[in-house]
DNA sequence: CTGAAAGCGCTTACAG
DNA sequence: CTGAAAGCGCTTACAG
């Protein structure tokens, strides 16, 4: 039991050759059925396993997939998005139900991430999900392309982008918020969220958002934009500029939920009531929208079939089958920070 | 650039053998430092990244950590623990601190998870993360001991258990939440989660809480222990139980904050007031925890030192250092479900 | 400091 | 249905 077993050991246990060892484990139809169980109780009582360093090497396959979560590398190292962790924990289990192992890695938009995987022949294709300026990782992009690597983008469907992506329909999403708003009696409102090409995701919700205005014929007022990235420190200091504006609103729609927790808290440290004065909306729907205060009307992005959609998206790519990008459905969840619930 | 560059290609156009130029790449000491930089340039050019699985397959080492969550069977599928979460984070930027990756995996207690991951060569060694019934999986950690697979747990430290473990203190996490409810006047407590050998961490985060009613004088009542797994659900349904019973108390221990959720949402359809007429704590800090009505009073497990300690422990272990079982420290988190802030 | 050669443990044509 | 042999792309004694 010091070393382990090798193919060979079992070979000779069962008095065959080490091909036909390999060809019974992976049950091939070209062994006897007799010998392939012989064969397959020899290989159980040694606890054998196949090495998969050689079998990958052998097959120039892995059976593995990258998951690259690139953050904004202005965000607070320490705390990640719970999307993204709700994400990771959905498209782990996709991994596992395909028969894939998950190679999980953090990166730094600087860092020079692109390719290593698949080119180090550690994974067959790989997942990006993160958020970050786009524009930062285009030329990335590119080169992933280059080098023939199979991944899958998470984020915004856009016009003239490289590879497969698969993203939640942000437009409709932030339509259907907005209007959620609109017919709640609401006409004057903001957007915290970098709203341009560098955020394609929140751009799309903003785009969205002012559509919903537009058909309503409200005015969209741009000057009520504000930038902010996904945490909540972010959308505290977004809640205050606003503010700071004097211009009159009296609903803000956050490109996020974290966004949204932290103008909830900016707004209560200035004493002003939500839903109340001011109506607040997220988008995500994290765990715990659910329980701040009030709680948090937001947009639903299925994780668990996004996770799954990414996985098999990917896994089809790299088995060579046609694949294209996808947009899954934003469900609105209406509780009570929308004022729905007065 | 159809197929990937080799070391062979690399030699070629050097004028070198391959075995200097796998050394250069390496930085062995042994290779002339201007031939080192005239490869390292080749290799950078061709793009050339060095094939892991023949690398893994020679040196007998893969520089990859497996992480087996494995999850309470009854619990639902869909919603991962926050806290597991969490750890989840912290554990894979420890790897990238030390240069490996990280393969993930979602296990189920009844599947063969022992031994896989190293016997396969996949993984160097292996952290075992989750809750669960421990005397279901005690035999399996015997098997990882027998096939002399490198792992570390997180959970409880425990006498005669083999292998390492990482632990926060637990008992005196539960000491020191019980004892601030004391001092807040608080007398008739009960405690929701397993308290028993097959949860350990459970059971001593209650033999805490125990001690603490014993050190002030305070009568431990066994009959308002009741059982619940770490969700919402089952808290609220063990809150129910509780109440059934019909005897006072006024504070609930939960063995955890997403019990503790359950126990609130409970008590708020019960009409009970907390902290009010019965004071609730729970134990994670989980991100959530701060944002329930009212916000909760829990104990804080480190999450970002408890999965560098657990990685740089694997990693020790690994290299065949000496290592040792730890434990963590426990921190209270007052907020206002214990009655603090009235 | 460098090179020729062996070998890690498999998979997969090839031949029978 | 089975076996002998080549080879995946490296690392590492061994010899110089």
């Amino acid at each position: 039991m010091k070393s382990k077993a090798t193919s060979f050991d079992i070979a000779h246990l069962a008095g065959v050759s080490q091909s036909t060892v390999s060809r019974a484990l992976r049950n091939s139809p070209l062994v006897n059925p007799e010998t392939r169980e012989r064969i397959k109780a020899i290989a159980k009582e040694l606890n054998y396993k196949v090495d998969k360093n050689a079998s990958n090497l052998r097959s120039q396959q892995s059976h593995t997939i990258a998951l690259l979560l690139f953050e904004d590398p202005t965000s607070d190292e320490s705390q990640i998005n719970p999307f993204f962790l709700s994400m990771l924990g959905s498209i782990t289990r996709a991994c596992g139900d395909n028969g894939y192992d998950l190679l999980v890695s953090f990166q730094r938009l600087e860092e020079n991430w692109h390719a290593e995987y698949e080119d180090t022949h550690k994974a067959d294709g790989i997942i990006l999900l993160g958020y970050g300026d786009y524009n930062d990782y285009q030329e990335k992009l590119h080169q992933l392309e280059q080098n023939q690597t199979r991944y899958v983008l998470w984020g915004a469907l856009q016009q003239d982008q490289p590879g497969i992506s698969i993203a939640c329909d942000n437009f409709t999403g932030g339509y259907e918020i907005t209007r959620h708003l609109i017919a709640k009696g609401r006409t004057k409102i903001a957007f915290i969220g970098s709203a341009s090409e560098g955020s394609p995701e929140f751009f799309d919700r903003y785009k969205g958002s002012c559509e919903a205005q537009t058909d309503a014929n409200l005015a969209v007022r741009k000057s009520l934009q504000i930038d902010a990235i996904t945490t909540e420190q972010s959308g505290y200091a977004a809640a205050l500029q606003l503010l700071a504006k004097q211009q009159p609103f009296d609903a803000i729609v956050c490109a996020s939920d974290l966004i949204a927790v932290g103008v909830i808290k900016a707004l209560r440290d200035k004493q002003i009531n939500v839903p109340k004065d001011v109506a607040v909306v997220g988008y995500d729907n994290i765990p715990l929208s659910e329980f701040t205060r009030p709680a948090l009307t937001t947009v639903q992005q299925d994780t668990k079939l996004a996770g799954k959609i990414l996985v098999e998206t990917l896994i089809a790519h790299i088995h060579g089958k046609p694949v294209t990008s996808r947009s899954l459905p934003a469900t609105l969840i209406v509780r009570e920070s929308c004022g729905a619930i007065l």
